[in-house]
RNA sequence: GGGCCAUUAGCGCAGUUGGCUAGCGCGCCUCGUUGACAUCGAGGAGGUCACUGGUUCAAGUCCAGUAUGGCCCACCA
């Protein structure tokens, strides 16, 4: 058998599909990613845990390029620490993301004309099975895009340990779920209420906060007189005028509310007013809600506002609460489909016909009309009635239905909280804050908003800020300003609703009975006041723990609820033996993510991997991100583990396209990361996006589309999209290279409107942006190519060579920048400052490795055993260094390495054998190790070396023509350079015939000085470009001078800065003098 | 409405606690292919650091404000 010399086996240039299905199947077949967990403490030897949870990507669609940033930092971190030493785990998983998973399968289904979700409710309101039919398509999906998923982090190299992968959905997700609910539920922290939810008209659905979409509106303040009543009911003759956006909302008001610290309209509090149309009387009552007008000011609402506000708690978010702190009635004067209707909860729609402004006949002409008619009617009304006060315009923001695009309704429905706003979590939220990056209160208010009221900092003393003895197990952001946003989002935080109506997701684990069981108060026949009638107990059944709670609610009914913790499929039938019903909805999606560092672990299991891994070490995340999830991730860890979810939390940018817009699934304009993989590489698009990570929070990538026709890349034609306005490409593009053919965007398949066929494929998406990496990862593939077969074609010391056994100035050098790269790389990875650790290895390995090391041994190398170590030690510390952020060539290379060159390591550099990249130790570098006089000595000739390159290049000099020089330098530097010699006519070209302190210039020598050095170049004296260039040097020097001179003429900068800067001051004067001496002589010798 | 970010060479971006002549990549100009790499090498041109004030011996950097662009959050008087 013989060997192949790596040098033909490596090509000419990196391709990187030849290289990474090879060496993802040996990290495979190593199962070098995967993690046990550590031993139990008692070992001293056991090694530090590190881990990671991945963010897990919704089952939506394919990952996209922010995607791609944030696993490729994540798998830095990961293979990083794994070099350490450490116990590494990168846990990856899906989420069921459940309402935007449901809208995207139920679109398709309507797309391709199947039965959709629609036709599946019908089925199930026949008594059908079609909930479960559905969840099997919604299911198909999922597995479909979690395959694709796994398929591109797999692509991009990302370490993850394949084994532990987890779904929010899946059993033990599910088991983690269940416990969590019950958790919760048994200790109050989740009740039943009824709420304001966002709910879209047209497709009858509650919707998501994140679900709506704020849309600016020209709309009108209308002015709106309620007449003043006495204590008899009895129009007194004044009015109040109530400013509105929504006048149609007025049949349901219950109040008109003023600020008790008005000093023009206060004293109105405590009278009432009678609702024109409707007749009814209601309170004015005091709230500090309340705007106060004033015509002055820059606020809009203080412009506007008329000081009294009406009260509409059915039908307006704001209106309700002011409704729960007033304890006001609740009137519903809409139907599910908002039009105007009185049977869902208009109760008194009869009670004051009889009064004086009451209008019977538009009170039931209004009934059935939509909220737009309504508006007009009621307007109309008004004007006619003389009550009308005056019509402004005013243009403001409207939530509209991300789904039929009309504006959400505020529509009161039974919903499940979580009572975030209890100090266990929320409190525990902001006391996990690492003390430096939580700032004080800068109002002296905690505005509690479900209790409704301001409480004073004074309420609440010791919970916000409590001393803690431990700073390490706390919670830090980087960049930290986003600590910031995390505080805030706590401070201003509302109950979680939990409750979805839907049906991909997890179930609420309750089983409810409704009892009619009216509890109403005799006198009024108002029903009593439910939060009197509120019972919470845990009872046992058949030996197990449930969680039981009964209330009676307002409309007279007694509501049980009894929360069954998980595994217990008996208790659940015969609780529905018994008349019980599973709740129908399913949760917040967040619920299940937000335990995804204790699900993916094995909680509520006492696990190894448990103790081990939670917390783990970081969340790598985008900042959209923080208050959904990052939030609740800390709130369910700290209150049902007793430990932080992560220590630090990494905020990196968002990637937006080429205009300035975010790159998002829903837009589609997100860029597959496997295009950018396939015209790129995996590596380069690694090293490229790791190198974009600063501290920035966007970064632009411009998209091109690479025509499939002739795989030239051009710029898409670009469209305008949607309400936004949004650019993006084109759906079908004309091939700017082939005529007449067409192809398919990425957009047009993402938003359906085209689709990919044999005459317009999809076009791949490219960027090149990337070329940055790719150029990279060829410049080290051929630097370890030549390093490799050099090495290889080693031969004898030449007689009278250089190999002293030494190592020479140039590997002193470089093992110096070797070190110094190795503590830059430990020193920005610790920081998670990825841009600086990107930038120091591409300049050590292309500037200072390739550009100088490898060119000052290129002649030598095959001679000199110890430089060839060296050189092979440089590749080796390279590999490493790199691995993290391209682990695909670096892998490829080591093997080649190994195979080349085994014996590695100089002094200063630890480097262990391994005979895999993915599990080598990381470099270990001894600072101390730094020669500092071979770094000066070296860049003394990378100063000359410069010097005679610039003389070549403006006279003109071919590269390959050796020109004689002569050198006059000072003792001190001759004694430094004169070993040297050989590396300053390798790289730059010459022979120097003479050198010393008293060499001569020849009268046809070109010359370049410098403080210390002057080189002559024999035979290139060019009197006009020499003067040119002279002449040039001599102003910078004067300039120079002249700012240094003048500095050190300023008594307060000699007197006041650092003597150190001001001893370099001095020093960098006298250089620049000597020099413009030198450049004024040679300037007069030319005459 | 609240919060945050950006503004530095034609383009995309660095610039750490203020401190030498403000850097990098792409692009541009000149020169260069007989063995690492043209996805390359050598050299070069190109910036009053958005604007206005302030602090300081010293400001791209700190402070205040202005302008422009962008992002996130927010309950529609």
């Amino acid at each position: 058998m013989t060997t192949t010399p790596p040098t033909t086996e490596l090509a000419k240039q990196y391709r990187p599909e030849d290289v990474e299905s090879e060496v993802a199947k040996r990290w495979h077949h190593a199962n070098a990613f995967h993690a046990e967990p550590s031993p139990p403490q008692a070992s001293g030897l056991r090694p530090r845990p590190y881990s990671i949870v991945i963010p897990p990507p919704n089952v939506t669609a394919a990952l996209h390029m922010g995607h791609a940033l944030n696993n490729t930092l994540q798998d830095i971190l990961t293979r990083w620490h794994r070099m350490l030493g450490d116990n590494a785990m990168w846990m990856p998983g899906t989420d069921h993301a459940g309402i935007a998973t449901q809208t995207v399968v139920d679109k398709r289904l309507q797309a391709e004309g199947q039965p959709a979700l629609k036709d599946y409710k019908k089925l199930e309101a026949e008594g059908k099975p079609g909930r479960e039919q559905f969840i099997d398509k919604v299911q198909a999906w999922k597995d479909e895009y979690e395959g694709v998923i796994t398929g591109q982090l797999k692509s991009m190299g990302c370490s993850c340990d394949w084994e532990r992968q987890r779904f929010t959905m899946d059993p033990q997700c599910a088991k983690a779920v269940r416990e969590a609910f019950f958790r919760l539920f048994k200790d109050g922290l989740i009740y039943r209420g009824k709420r304001l939810v966002n709910w879209d008209p047209v497709t009858q659905t509650a919707l998501a906060d994140d679900e709506v979409e704020m849309q600016d509106v020209d709309g009108s303040f209308w002015y709106m007189k309620y007449p003043i009543i006495d204590d008899n009911g009895k129009p007194t003759g004044e009015y109040v005028t109530v400013a509105t956006t929504r006048p149609e909302t007025m049949l349901g008001d219950t109040a008109v509310a003023v600020n008790p610290r008005d000093t023009v309209r206060g004293k109105y509090i405590g009278k009432r007013v009678e609702l024109p149309i409707v007749g009814r009387h209601i309170p004015i009552v005091g709230d500090d809600y309340v705007v106060i007008p004033d015509p002055d000011s820059d606020d809009a609402k203080a412009k506007m506002a008329s000081g009294f506000l009406k009260v509409t708690p059915a039908h307006d978010p704001n209106d309700w609460e002011i409704g729960q702190r007033q304890a006001l009635d609740v009137i519903n004067v809409m139907a599910p489909d908002a039009s105007i209707s009185k049977d869902h909860g208009w109760d008194d729609f009869d009670r004051w016909l009889d009064r004086p402004t009451a209008d019977k006949e538009t009170l039931n002409a209004l009934l059935g009309q939509s909220r737009e008619q309504a508006r007009k009617t009621i307007v109309k009304w008004f004007e006619a009635k003389g009550l009308l006060e005056d019509t402004k315009p005013y243009r403001h923001a409207v939530g509209h239905s991300y789904r039929s695009h009309v504006p959400v309704e505020p529509y009161l429905s039974d919903q499940w909280y979580v009572k975030v706003t209890d100090d266990r979590l929320r409190g525990a939220a902001i006391d996990a804050m690492v003390p430096d990056q939580r700032t004080e209160l800068f109002e002296p208010y905690l505005y509690d908003r479900n209790m409704s009221r301001k409480q004073t900092a004074q309420d609440t003393p010791d919970k916000l800020r409590p001393e803690k003895a431990d700073w390490h197990d706390q919670l830090r952001f980087y960049p930290e300003r986003y600590a910031r946003t995390f505080q805030q989002w706590h401070e201003n935080l509302r109950d979680w609703c939990i409750s979805r109506q839907l049906w991909w997701g997890h179930r609420i684990p309750v089983w409810k009975r409704t009892t009619f069981h009216k509890l109403v108060n005799p006198e009024n026949g108002a029903a009593e006041d439910s939060r009197l009638n509120v019972e919470e107990r845990i009872e046992t059944i058949n030996g197990v723990e449930v969680a039981y709670q009964r209330r009676w609610e307002a409309d007279g009914c007694e509501y049980e609820f009894i929360c069954v913790p998980h595994g217990h499929p008996d208790i659940e039938e015969g609780l529905e033996r018994l008349g019980y019903e599973q709740d129908p909805d399913v949760l917040d999606t967040w619920f299940s993510s937000g335990l995804w560092p204790l699900s993916t672990l094995g909680w509520p299991g006492d696990t190894a991997e448990l103790n081990t891994w939670n917390p783990t070490d970081v969340l790598c995340t985008a900042r959209e991100i923080i208050t959904l999830w990052v939030s609740r991730m800390v709130m369910f860890n700290t209150y049902l583990h007793g430990k932080l979810p992560f220590r630090d939390v990494f905020i990196h940018a968002m990637i937006q396209d080429g205009h300035g817009q975010k790159m998002s699934k829903s837009l589609g304009n997100g860029v597959d990361p496997n295009d950018i993989i396939h015209s790129h590489g995996a590596d380069a698009m690694r090293f490229t996006l790791t190198s974009m990570t600063t501290q920035t929070q966007d970064v632009r990538m411009p998209v091109d589309m690479v025509c499939p026709h002739t795989q030239k890349t051009f710029t898409p034609k670009f469209i305008t999209t949607g309400s936004s306005q949004s650019r993006v490409a084109a759906p079908i593009q004309d091939s700017p290279f082939a005529k007449g053919k067409q192809m398919t965007s990425s957009f047009g398949v993402a938003s359906g409107q085209a689709k990919a066929t044999k005459e317009a494929p999809l076009a791949r998406n490219t960027s090149e942006k990337f070329d940055y990496g790719r150029n990279f990862a060829n410049k080290l593939w051929n630097a370890t190519r030549f390093a490799l077969s050099n090495i290889e074609e080693a031969t004898a010391p030449a007689p009278g060579g250089n190999d002293t056994g030494e190592p020479s100035l140039a590997d002193k050098w470089i093992t110096a920048r070797a070190i110094e790269a190795v503590q830059a790389a430990d020193k920005a990875l610790g920081s998670y400052d990825f841009h600086n650790y990107a930038q120091s290895l591409y300049g050590f390995i292309w500037n200072d490795l390739c550009d100088w090391y490898i060119e000052a041994v290129k002649g030598t190398v095959k001679q000199n055993a110890t430089t060839r170590r060296v050189l092979a030690t440089m590749i080796d510390v390279s590999l490493r260094l790199l691995h993290p952020t391209m682990p695909f060539i670096t892998e490829k290379l080591w093997d080649r390495l190994n195979a080349v060159a085994p014996e590695r390591g100089v002094e200063g550099l630890t480097l262990p054998s391994s005979e895999l990249l993915v599990s080598a130790s990381w470099p270990k570098a001894d600072p101390g190790a730094i020669d500092q006089d071979a770094e000066a000595s070296f860049a003394r000739v990378q100063d000359a070396v410069a010097m005679v390159r610039e003389v070549r290049a403006t006279n003109k000099v071919p590269p390959r023509q050796q020109v004689d020089v002569s050198v006059k330098v000072s003792d001190e530097v001759y004694a430094k350079l004169k070993p040297n010699q050989g590396v300053l006519e390798t790289l730059a070209n010459v022979k120097v015939v003479a050198v010393g302190p008293n060499v001569e210039k020849p009268a046809d020598a070109a010359a370049v000085v410098r403080p210390n050095i002057e080189v002559y170049l024999h035979g290139q004296l060019d009197s006009e470009s020499e003067k040119t260039r002279l002449t040039k040097r001599a102003e910078e020097l004067e300039k120079q001078i002249k700012n240094l001179r003048g500095r050190l003429s300023n008594e307060s900068y000699v007197s006041k800065a650092p003597e150190k800067l001001v001893n370099e001051t001095k020093q960098h004067l006298a250089d620049a003098e000597s020099e413009a001496e030198k450049v004024a002589e040679q300037l007069t010798g030319l005459g």
